[in-house]
Formats: structure tokens, C-alpha cells, sequence
DNA sequence: GGCCTCGTTCGAATCGATTCGACCAGCCTG
DNA sequence: CAGGCTGGTCGAATCGATTCGAACGAGGCC
């Protein structure tokens, strides 16, 4: 059973017992500004038998108005992006390039269910130099609304461009042109699509035309987007509830069950892309032979070997990075360019040519 | 392209700009202390016309000593560390515990490659009022002596009992007993088991006597006794170094591929036993008929289906708020008591009665 | 009418560091 | 030997809020 100390020794307690002025007990912590080294291992020894452990990093803090904070607002609840690979990947790439740099990410929630009051408390007083939206964000978004009014600088992750934020992105539309030509060459025409949700609504099932005009999530209408940019027009665009699993069988049984069924799937994400083939093989047809399945994000699936997905490939610690990088020039110049990564298509195992 | 704000306003602008001093206006904000309704919202109001969006939180925290942040260090890379769903789902019910006391989590990479410095920078300079640490956490961990040389009180997750930390926990070892005794109810007599890593070198294969009594990790070491615990012992312990899918298979290759493989494989988490059923099935095996496998954790695999695993569920979220309550506990009364959690067995379609 | 009290408001100290300009001694140069 | 420079140290101001005790005005009571 830990106890908290009862008080805290300080740069001031060091100084006293170094003989020194607390300004030049600081020079021997901070190492900028010109300082004897006689006098440095004097205040450090010091330090050691008084257990200090350096300088506190509140006075550090409030003094250079940096908190070396970077705040991620998930898009959605914590459970569910912390479900999806993408998400974590981009994240770790995140984290890792912001390490060097001395700047932590603080996790804070994104928009909850709507028991819970709109804006978190976290985004609405936490210290963070960066904000970093990693989903969603449309013009409208109270996340975005609420940092706008702190004045916190704001990197968009998939978002709608905006005038005053960062944004990084990938090739969504030309990726998903790409892989629908792909198809298209194999000789498909019956062609049906698995997409991300549309917007906070996150309904379930066959879109129809009123519902296709109002998808206010940038990811889902560029993905969208680019199986139309290859002369594509989906017999059935299926609207899922959030990149999972499950939620890709659920599109699968739906879509694979009659008999007039597509005989391609293109999906916006590999979750959903393996759990249409996972329904697929449950009704008992072969992939490829009797439907070919598509996914996007070029993950590993080791649940699905031998197969392997025919896939987008987006270079996910690069985003991460590329976020980071985002982050870092708007600290330092205070302005970043928007960033668009490339993508590649990945041919795997799951497409070929439709049955005769 | 967005801009830092030139100059950010304060509560002195926000007082001046509503006639009172600033003792006054700090009162508008924070609601403690008496304050006149006209007073405060006349300072709510100065602060509106002058887009002041609440008290700086770097001098909030200074004043108050607390920073509101909870760090966790994970024990191992965020890479690696994020592919776990244990993981995952025990850090989504510490943030839901958390975020209504307005914490928030600090992310603290864990130890790194031996290529990058020993210590992570934020884990020596971050500020945090209390740290967590998820994994890992032996008595000499350089993580917990730089913790405890900076004064901030420790919860260990499935780490070594040590009397200054608060530990969190679950009965891994009663639980593995029960899974254990259950195969042995089956019939099962050739049983092995799939280990989580031992210590930070993370070796892979079937570990001798002299690697069995070097086990560095708690986690391990009682989930291990839990066989032992129900009167069998392992054929093989094959170690992993780390808890994913694909060492699961490759465990599940080596151990099966001879002629006396085992009846059963117990697996100390659910990711590696779905690996050894997916090497199963590779070599033509039947699960449960030919081999039975069982995993811990409980964890809902979808692309496992229609199979559902035998293991020892546990309650992950419960887990998270068991280490919130804990890390409330902390900063409220300066001590918490260790916490342990209990576990049940969950037996699925893949545990049956050995071959004949 | 004077005094006490209650409800508000204000001033000043404080949290723990960083940093800028002043200052001082010693050394180099003319 | 005087003046100038430089490396090293120190004082004091500052970051932006919170908080405690003092002060103050108005109303109630004796």
C-alpha cells in the first residue's frame, strides 16, 4: 500500500543545499545557458541525497505554456477504435515519432453515447499543446467546435478539409479506383459494396438514394466515391454500423444469400472484407470461385490463412508518422501542410474471375 | 493551415474586462466559494465577448499540485501491446472509470528495444498524478525505480506483489486449475501448454528445466502452477514471445506435427490457443475430436466461429475500473488495497474427449 | 443610533520552475 | 596598467491560476 510523499522536495531545497541560487540550480537541470561544471556535479549531488528526481514538471510547464501533451480524440467510444487494427496501428506510429520529441498522447474519448454529456470533460479542460481528431470530423463537429474555442491547434485524421486545420490523409479514392479496376478486368459487373458508417447515425443495411446523398463522413464517401471513378455503379451498397467483423458477416449473409448475388464484394475495410468471407464460406461458397471479396487498409489476417485478402495497402505507421510530423510543424511553425500518403493495391487470394 | 493564437487571454483580462479583480473572477469559474449571481455572470459574460475559454489548465494544475493525468506504461512495445484485446479492453474500462473524475490517460511506452534509451523520457518527466503499469513488473523493473524515485504512487496489473504498489489481479491460477481439472475430467493425460513470454527475452520453443526455473514474469508463473495445481504435468511448455495469434501457430505446428502429440493444448491466453487450432486445422486435424485446445482470457473471436473456445473468461472491463477505483483510491486516501478479481470457466466446442 | 453579522469582494501570497538582465571577477589586449 | 570582454552566478520578474484572510457595505437587532 503506496503513500504519497508527504512534500515534494524542490529545485529550491536543492539550491540551499548546494549553496547555490535556484536560478543556477535550474542552468544545472535544464543544461541551457553557461554553467561551471564544478558547479553542476555539485547541485546534482545535491539533488541525489535529497532524492530529487528534477525539476517538477508542472513549474516546467506553466512557465513555457507547453504541457508536451498531444491530445487524440478517438471518433468514436474507446472500445470500438481500440477494436479496430487500423486505428491502433496509426496510433502506434504516432506514438513512436513523437516519443523522440518529449510529447506524450493523452487518450480522450470522443463522442459518447448520447447518455453521456456532449463534450468531455477531458477535451474541454485537459492540458494539450496538439489536438489530434482521428476520425469523423466533419465542419460541424463539436470536437472540433470546442478546440477551435481553446485555440488548440487541430490535426484531422480522414476528415472533411477544413481552412484552419491540419489535415492527413491517404489515397482513399484513388486506391479504391485502383481496386475496382482490378476487378472490373477480371471480368466482374455484378458488384456490390461494404462501407464504413456514414455518419454518427450508424445504421445497418442496403442504402438507398436519400441515404446515399447524406453520408457525412469524408472516408466513406471518398472509398465510395472511387468505385463510381471506375465506371462502377454497386448493385447494393451496404452500410455497416462500425469496421468490425461481425458486422462484415452481417453483410455478407445479407448480400450472398439470394440468388441473384454479386459476384464481387468490394469492402471499405478488411474487418469487414473477412467477415464476408467468413459468411461466405458458412453458406458454402468458394472464395474466389463463387464470389470474390475485396477489402481495403492492407492488413494481416492470420485468421484467414492460406487465404490472403486482395487489398488497398495504406501505410499505416507512415500515417502515424505523418501525423507526427503534422503535429511537430504546428508546434514549431505553428502552420502544417495537409498530407496525402499513398496506397497500393495488394492482389491476393480472395478475387478472380466470376463464375461462367 | 492553422495558427497558434498570438496571445492567449487570462482570467486577469477576463477581470479587468468585467470590473472585479481576478480572486472574483476565478470564483465565477470554479464555483467554489461565494460569489453573487450578477457577479459571475457578468464575468461569464466578459469572457464569452472575449473568447476566454476557461482557466488555463497549466496554472490550475501548478496551484493544485495535480496534474489529472494518469500515466500507463505498458510493458512493451505500444505495438505489440496494442494487437492484445486484453490489453485493449482493460485499457477502454480504465479510461471509462476515469474519465468522469476527469483523469485522463497518458500513454508511457514501456520498455523499448535495446537500441533506444532505458528510460523513456515521459516516463522520467511526464507529468502524472499516479502511473499504472500493465504488464510485467518484476521487483527489479527499471520502470517501477524510476516511478518510485519521482514519488508517484504505482498500480501493478498482473505484476509481482510488492509492498509499495497496489496490485490488480485476477485468480489466474485458480482459473487455469479449473480449465485444467476440466480437461482432466474429459479423459485428457497428454496435455501441454502454451506459455506467455517468461521475462523480456521473449524466447520461443519448449523450455528445459533450467529455463522453467527462471520464470521472470508473475502472470506466467501462476498461470503455469494452475496446471500443476490440478495434478498435471505438462508433456510439453512451450514458451512464446508474445501473446499473438501467429506464435500460437507456429506452437500449434511444432507440437502437433509428431506422431505422440499431445490430446490437449492449454494455452495461457486466447490468441495463442486460436493460432494452435488454426495449425490444427492446417494439418488436417479435427478440434476437438482429434486434439482439444483451450485458451484464457474469454475473449469473443469472431473469425473462430462457428467454434467457440473453452477458456477462463475474464472480466476485462471489470478489470479497467478495478484499476481506476484503485488509482482513485491513491490519490484520495494515499493507500489502496490490492485488488483481485475472479474468473470462470468457459467451456466451448473446442475441448472433448481425447481419441480413443 | 451604534454595533454585530452575514454575504461579497479584494489583495496578496503561493505553487515550482525558467529566463533575462545585472553584476562580478578574472583574463586578454592595446 | 586601464579598458573591454567573457564565462559564471545571482535576483527578480513571470507564467496563470487558486485560496486564505482581511476589508467592506448593508441590513438587523438591541
Amino acid at each position: 500500500m503506496p503513500t504519497l510523499p508527504a512534500q515534494r522536495t524542490t529545485l529550491a531545497d536543492v539550491a540551499a543545499a548546494a549553496g547555490v541560487s535556484v536560478s543556477t540550480a535550474s542552468l544545472a537541470f535544464s543544461g541551457s545557458g553557461p554553467i561551471a561544471d564544478r558547479t553542476r556535479s555539485r547541485v546534482l549531488e545535491a539533488a541525489r541525497t535529497l532524492g530529487y528526481a528534477g525539476p517538477n514538471p508542472l513549474g516546467r510547464q506553466l512557465r513555457s505554456g507547453r504541457s508536451g501533451i498531444v491530445g487524440v480524440v478517438m471518433g468514436d467510444a474507446l472500445r470500438r477504435a481500440f477494436r479496430d487494427p487500423v486505428t491502433i496501428q496509426v496510433l502506434d506510429g504516432l506514438v513512436t515519432r513523437l516519443g523522440p520529441l518529449g510529447l506524450g498522447v493523452l487518450l480522450v474519448p470522443g463522442p459518447h453515447d448520447a447518455s453521456q454529456p456532449p463534450v468531455d470533460p477531458l477535451l474541454a479542460s485537459a492540458a494539450m499543446d496538439v489536438a489530434v481528431q482521428m476520425w469523423g470530423g466533419t465542419t460541424d463537429d463539436p470536437v472540433l467546435e470546442t478546440l477551435r474555442n481553446r485555440g488548440i491547434p487541430i490535426v484531422l485524421v480522414e476528415g472533411t478539409p477544413q481552412p484552419d486545420v491540419a489535415a492527413v490523409g491517404i489515397d482513399d479514392r484513388g486506391g479504391m479506383a485502383e481496386l475496382t479496376r482490378h476487378v472490373v478486368a477480371l471480368g466482374h459487373t455484378r458488384i456490390a459494396t461494404v462501407t464504413l458508417p456514414f455518419d454518427r447515425d450508424r445504421a445497418e443495411g442496403a442504402a438507398d438514394e436519400a441515404r446515399l446523398a447524406r453520408i457525412g463522413w469524408e472516408i466513406t464517401r471518398r472509398r465510395l466515391r472511387g468505385v463510381t471513378d471506375a465506371g462502377v455503379q454497386p448493385v447494393v451498397v451496404w452500410e455497416t454500423p462500425a469496421s468490425l467483423v461481425e458486422h462484415g458477416a452481417a453483410a455478407g449473409r445479407a448480400l450472398l444469400s439470394g440468388d441473384d448475388r454479386p459476384t464481387a464484394v468490394l469492402c471499405q475495410s478488411d474487418l469487414l472484407a473477412s467477415g464476408v468471407v467468413l459468411a461466405a464460406r458458412e453458406l458454402g461458397l468458394r472464395v474466389p470461385e463463387d464470389v470474390s471479396v475485396a477489402g481495403f487498409d492492407g492488413l494481416d489476417l492470420p485468421w484467414l490463412a492460406p487465404d490472403v485478402l486482395t487489398s488497398v495497402s495504406q501505410p499505416l505507421a507512415d500515417k502515424g508518422a505523418a501525423i507526427g510530423d503534422a503535429v511537430a510543424d504546428l508546434l514549431t511553425g505553428g502552420t502544417a501542410e495537409d498530407r496525402v500518403l499513398p496506397v497500393s493495391l495488394r492482389v491476393g487470394t480472395t478475387t478472380g474471375r466470376p463464375p461462367a
